[in-house]
DNA sequence: ATCGTTAATCGTAGATATACGATAAGGATC
DNA sequence: GATCCTTATCGTATATCTACGATTAACGAT
């Protein structure tokens, strides 16, 4: 069937892999850091920040979203994205957990 | 051009992503998880604790290679691959950067 | 030299990702 | 209601990813 054998692996490496996947785009790094420092959280700002068209912004920003890490909340007119810092924390907990399984067994190869 | 705007963004950014995109896949997560384990780091085992043929594995193995985290030297007929703990944690100290500089402006949105 | 083992690469098929312009949808304003 | 502003979605083109079987390359052993 060619793609996709996810469904074989560990939910947490799943998990972990949805995370890495979220953030394995430069444009999507730059999206969270633009979200953390401002507090005015709306599209068009972001849009403004990158050299990205207003649809491909959209669409990183749908990806932020279904990995959990950002919010968006319609607001009038506009969209108010926030940071979810809780998923964040989770994606920087399961992180450090991969590295501290790694370490822990650390073989000292070859 | 359509595709990859990579250029326009921090070479920071790039480089993180690049690292981050190694593991968006849970094969490679398990891979490196294996080799963590083992001290004996042969392809054909890592091909057995996986749900994948060995085409595809040693397709995942360049993929980490290509980001750094795994060295493979040939030995005799087969290929001993190992961890590169540098890269690994220069890729864990990016994302704590990342996570560091998040929390600094940590504006309260919305 | 021949054979067997191991791993990389090729070729291929289908799925996703990336990027954009164009369009639609929603609310605000007049 | 007509209009403007903002953002999501559609359609599309290209690129990359994922997976596998088949083949090749490299080495050891016979």
């Amino acid at each position: 069937m060619a793609v996709s054998k996810k469904e074989a692996f560990q939910a947490d490496e799943v998990q972990l892999a949805a995370w890495a996947k979220a953030v394995a785009h430069p444009a999507r790094i730059a999206i969270l850091k633009v979200l953390a420092e401002r507090n005015t959280c709306i599209c068009g700002e972001i849009v403004e920040e990158l050299p990205l068209a207003q649809a491909t912004v959209s669409q990183h920003l749908k990806a932020l979203k279904e990995a959990g890490f950002v919010q968006g909340e319609i607001e009038g007119p506009r969209t108010c994205y926030c940071l979810d810092w809780d998923e964040l924390h989770r994606y920087r907990e399961a992180i450090g957990d991969l590295f501290d399984e790694m370490s822990r067994a650390a073989a000292s190869c070859c």
